[in-house]
DNA sequence: GGTCATCAAGAGGTCTGACCACTCAGAGTG
DNA sequence: CACTCTGAGTGGTCAGACCTCTTGATGACC
């Protein structure tokens, strides 16, 4: 309690735990290119005894690092068993959202500005670069919505599945992850406004009649009106089914 | 091995581990809303005997939302001691970007295209919604990199802090946390383009000079000039620094 | 009465060692 | 040759002990 006059400015030491040094040693290895997609990590009570950690303290880093979609663990013995790296960025980018939109972290306004950044980057990617076959998808669940009387559960499920195949569509993953996650984490906020909707089957129609012009300039290869429409598009149907 | 042939559909039962109930049993209750910012989960061990679970399987569990930085925990005892729900999204997203933009899961042009989607977004937004007393942190990041014979690395910093400003002083937490998260993530392998580039002096000027113009279309409240003018800039930067 | 050292309690952090469940490879068997 | 069985190696789970940290109460001392 002496040396806090002038003294020589101690910065905190960082106290790490012993799953945050397993994370950074998997961590380096990746960021240094030795642990590429698809490699193994060797077995938990290997990485204990190297790391000297216990196993549990392994067991928590390669539990978070799963969280992340970074890795994936198999039970067995032999070929397929044990942890390997792995590429699902989806898993972990949708519950994050998830999780952060339903603790009013990001609330609907933050939310709808993204999604017209994405999608309409989407959208143009989409109508400059996709093919008709690449579009296949975006055409089956628009005319999957277009069943007539449909139930806002279903027509939400391939509302967000349109949208989704759009962003795949455009051939850009990080953009398309972070639509589809970002889509998902408003699923059921959007579910439940639909059912509180006093005119479903004119705001339905509203939708489908916006999804077939997109669907439209998607397919004349037409990005600006494309990204125009999608952009018109998510901000009406937020004040439609949000409205304040 | 026979009732293969038309038997009845029998669909695979989920097998979920213990730490995957826990994360659900927890999730279930922020997404119910009985569970939110600041509040505390109960003790390690009472939750595990609510439960049923061993308190490994909670530790995982509590591990996994921390690294989506749903949760935060403190040792000690007391007041302030526990786990608690927090709101902290950068850590997480950064980690989750880092790992996957070095695994490859996204290549260059995706990472930019984004880039570009959201960071348009956050010029508009700041253009628009910001004044003067916010614009202090973007005008501090530029004033640093005017420094003449200004080292990559330093420059590298600054940089960064003057676009991660920029999506702060926007105003959207969403589009701010994506941004700060991916430029983030492209810090390391920036920089090292930056160490590599033949002329230093000369990319380190033309990029002062973009940084400058966009501060200035900020000021002046031009938000479709503030937006050209970052998508430029970025693309630009990325062609310099990182020729094929 | 105030101030300070001390200590107990309660929280997370760690480790150990055991056992279970699953899966594959290879030995054994008909 | 085909099938079955078994062993071994992997992650999954658990129980229990102990450590460290932090707080708040206790109580001695001035």
């Amino acid at each position: 309690m002496s040396g806090e006059v002038a003294g020589p400015s101690w910065q905190p030491v960082p106290r790490a735990r012993a799953h945050e040094l397993v994370i950074a040693a998997i961590e380096g290895q990746i960021l240094a290119g030795t642990l590429t997609v698809g490699d193994p990590l060797p077995p938990e009570r290997d990485l204990a005894a190297r790391l000297q950690v216990s196993r549990a303290g392994v067991r928590e880093a390669i539990r978070v690092l799963e969280g992340q979609g970074v890795v994936r663990s198999h039970v067995g013995s032999g070929q397929g068993a044990g942890t390997f790296i792995a590429a699902l960025p989806s898993t972990g980018l949708t519950r994050f959202l998830r999780l952060h939109v339903a603790l009013g972290n990001f609330d609907l306004d933050e939310v709808v500005e993204s999604r017209v950044a994405l999608e309409r980057t989407s959208a143009a990617l989409t109508a400059r670069h996709a093919g008709p076959e690449d579009l296949a998808p975006v055409t089956a669940a628009l005319e999957a919505m277009d069943e007539p009387a449909i139930a806002p559960e279903t027509f939400n499920l391939h509302d967000t599945a349109f949208h989704v195949a759009i962003a795949w569509a455009g051939g850009n993953r990080l953009v398309a992850e972070m639509t589809t996650a970002i889509r998902d984490s408003m699923r059921l906020p959007l579910q439940a406004a639909m059912r509180q909707t006093s005119d479903w089957a004119q705001v339905c129609a509203e939708l489908r009649t916006e999804h077939h012009a997109i669907h439209t300039a998607l397919a004349d290869r037409d990005a600006d009106r494309a990204a125009e429409l999608t952009e018109a598009h998510i901000r009406r149907s937020y004040a439609v089914l949000f409205p304040r």
